[in-house]
DNA sequence: ACACGTTATGTTATATTATAACATTATTGA
DNA sequence: TCAATAATGTTATAATATAACATAACGTGT
């Protein structure tokens, strides 16, 4: 379990450890289920954690394409692949790219707050938020099987800022 | 204003209708708004509600460039984004593809259930679920400016037939 | 340690989705 | 009708993603 529960973490948390968590977590499970956290699964996990903004499989790409020579598509999106199979990541739609999940290990269907002004991303997990898409679903005669749910908007931290200038890695 | 409501329709209900209905309230809605509904738009606008199944920027340009040898993808790009604007169409960011908005001229964002079996989408509008996700977002601190609910699953059509080979159009 | 089957990665090519940039044509309104 | 604006045509290319097959690494039973 990571150390925050949901929402947008303060600018200068201790990312180191979200980061170590993240990795060691996964190995956790991957141990426990016999799948392989090889180096490069394990670096490309690494660098979607590189920061609670998501990043495209070309951003990883081009990390790693300066650290093995032989990186090149596939071997970003089968790493990728991997790490959405056994929940380690999820895919932000909207935005055609990928962030660490925070709660890997546990089924969920993960729901995103996303800020339009620095680009980060909260996961957070809302009972009602499920219980309520059940129940508009349900009302239609449709069954449920996943989910994607992506709000976009201002964090709690570029509200009041009223975004003159933005605060994006370009 | 549309015959249904939201939710999965009979697959036998008079699709035509929808059809001229979308058509004609996107006429309405354009002539209100002094923005020009060109017959390329219009043409646009029609193939995406030939069903209610969302459709590939590419699909559109597979019909449309029988029809006139000069489209190309901005052609279809251009029109989809004009019907974007205006609020005529939804894009479904899960599979990359556009499909007629069921209440044009209402602000909302668009709630789909999509049906995994026939493919059909059905735009829903629960005022509980974006309640929830108000709620749930302002927990975080967080300001909402626009939502993307996407929910896959089976429609009623499609269940008890336990899908053993599958309805959708290849 | 060895051989074997399996899984992961390397490598090349290509598919799919989307936009940039500039030319031409159509429409609007003075 | 002329000029300004908006829409479409046209060519090229960017960005995202997968197919297909070759090679290498790993895991297991012996």
């Amino acid at each position: 379990m990571t150390h925050f529960s949901g929402g947008f973490l303060e600018r200068d948390h201790d990312h180191r450890r979200c980061v170590l968590e993240a990795l060691d977590g996964a190995a956790a499970i991957c141990a426990e289920r016999g799948a392989r956290l090889t180096k490069l699964r394990r670096r490309v996990l690494e660098l979607i954690w590189s920061g609670h903004r998501p990043l495209g499989a070309y951003d990883v790409l081009g990390v790693l394409s300066r650290e093995r020579r032989s990186a090149a598509p596939p071997t970003v999106y089968r790493a990728l692949n991997f790490l959405l199979e056994h929940g380690l990541i999820h895919r932000i739609e909207s935005l055609k790219s990928f962030v660490g999940c925070a709660h890997p290990g546990v089924p969920h269907a993960g729901q995103f707050l996303i800020c339009r002004d620095c680009g980060r991303a909260a996961e957070i997990n809302d009972a009602r938020i499920d219980d309520a898409i059940t129940l508009g679903a349900r009302r239609a005669g449709f069954r449920v099987e996943s989910r994607t749910i992506e709000v976009e908007g201002s964090c709690p931290h570029c509200q009041g800022k009223e975004s003159d200038g933005d605060d994006r890695p370009r």
